[in-house]
This record gives C-alpha cells, sequence and structure tokens, in this order.
DNA sequence: CGAGTACTTGAAAGATCTCAAATTAGGTGG
DNA sequence: CCACCTAATTTGAGATCTTTCAAGTACTCG
C-alpha cells in the first residue's frame, strides 16, 4: 500500500519553496480510512470537498439509467478525486473504494485559498488534473475505436504503469485489484466478454494468471496488442513564470 | 457565426470587476481566421499556445496506429482549447476547423500572469475547463455503454445544445456541420451506420433532415432514445473566497 | 458541366452480447 | 480449521449489433 503527499506528487515536476511544501501539506490532513466496497462519494450529492487519495484504490463511475455502469477512472494514490467541485456545488460523479484505502479531503474554500497564495502550486495541481485529463482522452479513444483484445491489454499495461508509480519495485507481475465485471465497465465490455480476452491474451502467452494475479511474460506484443500510443507523460512545468 | 469573448463567457457564472474584464480582453486580442479543414493544432508538436473559438466549429482529434480517428470534443464558439499546454510543452491532440472560423490564441506565460494577478479569473477558467471534462466523461458513458441510436440521438441533442449557447434563436432546426464520417469517429460508429442510425430515427418520426439540416420534432422521445443525463450545467462560483 | 466528396442502401461477415450452467475462490461463523 | 455461502470466474451456444464491402445516387465547388 503505497503511500504519497500531495507535496510529494507535486514535487515530481515542480520545486517547492518550503512554504509551498507547508501549504500543501496542510491541505492533506484531513486523513480518513474507507472499507473496501464503500461507496465515497456519490454522483450530484452536495459537497465541497475533493480528495487525494493516500493508499488503495478506487474507482470513478457514472450510472447509466438502464443500470449500467461506466467506470470513467482508475485512482491511484496520490491521485486528486472530485476537481469538478471547483465548478459545481455537487459532485460530477460517483466513487467506489475497491480495496481498503485512506483518502485525505480538502475543502474547496481552503483549497482556493492556498492556490491564492501559492499560484505556482494552483498551476500545478492544474497540471496535474490535466494529467488525468489526458487519460480520459485516451480512454475515449480506447473504448471507441479499438477491439475488445486492445482495451483489455492496454487496461492491463496502465494498471501495471499507475502501480509502478507508487511502487517501483512492481515489473511484470502485479495483482489486478479489479473484478473482471471492473474492467469491463471501464473498458465498454462485459464481463464475459472480458473473460474471454484475458484467456486469449493467455493463450497468446502474452500474459499468465494465477488467483488475481497477472505476469506480462511479453511486453512487447502486449503493447502492440494494445494499439498503445505511448504518451510521454512529462509534465514540463519549467515555463512558469516566477 | 456567434462571436463571444472570454470575458463575456466567463461572466455568465462570474461577476467580473473592470480590471479582471480588461485583463481576459487582453488574452484574446490575438485573432486569426482559420479556413474550413485546416488543421490549426497538430497532436505532439511544441506550442506554447492554447486558444479561444471566437467563430465557426472546431473538432479536437486523435489519430491511432491503424489511421483510425476518435473525435474527443466538438468546440464551439466560447469554448476554451489546449489547456494540456499548461501541464505539457506540445499539444495534446490534434484540432481541425470543419468550417470557416476565428480563433484567439493565448501564450500561456500570457495566461499564468493573468492567472497570478487575477486568481478569481484562474479559479473561473480551471471552472470552465472543467465543464468540458464533464462533456468528455458523457461521451465517455456514451460510446462505452449505449447503443448506436443512443449515441446519435445524444450527439444531435448535444450538438443543437451547444449551437443555441451562441445562438438563442436556434429551436429545434439547424444544420449539423458535421459529416456523417464525423459523428461516427465522434460516436465511436462508421459512417455507415451513422447513416442508417439517421434513418432509423427519421423512419420513426423523432427528426426530420434536410440537405445537413436536423429538424428534431419530437425532442421528448429524442431524449429518452439518448438514454440522456440531463447535466444541469450549472456552474457555481459563489464559493469562491474574495 | 465535370470531378470529387458525401450520402445511401443491400448483403454478408464478424465482433460482442445474452443467457445459462458449471466451476472456482474468498470470507465468515462455528 | 472446517464447512458453508456468496461472489467471481469460466465456458458453450445462439442471438444481436455493428462493420465491411460494394455499388449506385446526390451534392458542391470550381
Amino acid at each position: 500500500m503505497p503511500i504519497r503527499s500531495l507535496a510529494d506528487r507535486v514535487s515530481d515536476f515542480l520545486p517547492v519553496t518550503a512554504a509551498e511544501r507547508s501549504a500543501l501539506d496542510r491541505l492533506g490532513e484531513r486523513e480518513r480510512p474507507v472499507k473496501r466496497g464503500t461507496t465515497v462519494v456519490r454522483e450530484n450529492e452536495p459537497t465541497g470537498d475533493l480528495f487525494m487519495l493516500k493508499s488503495g484504490m478506487m474507482i470513478v463511475y457514472t450510472l447509466l439509467d438502464d443500470g449500467s455502469r461506466q467506470i470513467l477512472r482508475l485512482v491511484f494514490p496520490g491521485d486528486l478525486v472530485g476537481m469538478a467541485v471547483l465548478a459545481y456545488g455537487k459532485a460530477a460523479h460517483s466513487v467506489m473504494a475497491v480495496s481498503d484505502s485512506v483518502a485525505a479531503f480538502i475543502d474547496r474554500t481552503l483549497l482556493a485559498e492556498v492556490a491564492y497564495q501559492h499560484p505556482r502550486v494552483a498551476m500545478a495541481l492544474v497540471a496535474l488534473d490535466q494529467t488525468e485529463r489526458a487519460a480520459l482522452t485516451d480512454r475515449l479513444a480506447a473504448v471507441g475505436r479499438t477491439s475488445a483484445r486492445a482495451r483489455i491489454a492496454a487496461t492491463l499495461l496502465d494498471i501495471r504503469n499507475r502501480l509502478r508509480r507508487g511502487d517501483p519495485s512492481i515489473h511484470d507481475s502485479f495483482s489486478l485489484g479489479l473484478t473482471q465485471e471492473e474492467i469491463g465497465d471501464a473498458t465498454g465490455l462485459t464481463a464475459v466478454h472480458v473473460n474471454r480476452m484475458l484467456r486469449q491474451l493467455e493463450d497468446q502467452e502474452l500474459i499468465t494468471r494465477m488467483g488475481g494475479r497477472v505476469t506480462i511474460i511479453n511486453e512487447a506484443e502486449l503493447k502492440r496488442a494494445a494499439n498503445h500510443v505511448d504518451r510521454q507523460e512529462g509534465v514540463d512545468l519549467s515555463w512558469l513564470p516566477a
């Protein structure tokens, strides 16, 4: 269970002064443990909070009229959730913990005050949010224009990469953390078809599986299968005025 | 061809002072006409500019390895494009004008300076960006979890609503502004199937068509067909500290 | 008026879903 | 630690939706 502070996350791409760091640390003070299966945020419910995930894993999703669910985003430690409360007075989407987690809640008023006092930090948070948006557009392109097999391959690689961000010791083997139904809801497929695609990737010897664990045994080929446009994740804020 | 300034757009949901308005107006000074069919921004090309569309219509899209295209966003007057340059040094996606347009380009350094001096304006721009993100998640949910018919219905309603934002005289009848191929690239369908779905909606007397014009003749039923979760677009920044 | 682009339609192939049932894995109370 | 109970996974068969391929028609622009 990796744990990262907001300041750590921001300092990955922006040198932060002591004052900025302490302001960021103050934002992350309100920590709360969340049990697996708990709905943390319900779509359309009024709220003034956003939060950063400290440890565990969550999903952001929306429910359609007919009861079907679209998972919009997988949330890993260090990710910021609910920036939309800056624009709306209510939650734009639902959020559920898929493993035991810890979240650090942030009041939007407090966030705004920090942003007013530390504009560079504000820009850093905007940049962080932009990386989420990029992930969202990648997912849309995958769901709209790639085969089921490619979507599953891409999802496996995505999960592996994001787990690795929090735990560099992870290489080819990792625990999925999602049910096949959840993977389906993230990729626009049924659970049954997710299962078939996983089996196919296994039969083709791109991965092996044991329990909930996946091991990538042919990463080059899996990447090719994923139709993966390798987004150079390089956030660059060096241009920011002082 | 409706034309809106950034200041007008922002003042829809945030009272702006004279100083703030003049700062926003300064941002929008660098106008440039763009001919239909012109690629304004190419994915991955280095740039420090974003822009606001003043008039016309554009699409934001990404191309996959196999040449297929996913349209991520339709751009109407008043929309801000390319906020990702705040995080990356290059364009996250390609942008093409689908009708003769005028764009007001904004250097990110200038934008950052305005944001530093006018934090409330900065928050307003962030809020504007959040509304775009909400539209993106709606599109993802539609592509991932709804039928071809529903996606087409939703797209028709979306285009009508957004055209109306710039021209309140528009009611049920409007020009699509997109080819069926483009609608397909936006909804994750083939042009052929888009055509069939339009025909079906016409046969079912939810719409009529003439040339590139669509008229909605049964809006209630079209909304139902769209599986539409009516997002109350109410941006609310009243909570913002002074 | 001609050329190219966009639209339209049919028929067949292919991908994915639905339904159903069997198997396995994980979690809990005794 | 076992036995049980439920949730998750797995597999097959058939139905459905969407794509592909092909060809003809209608527009639009120069």
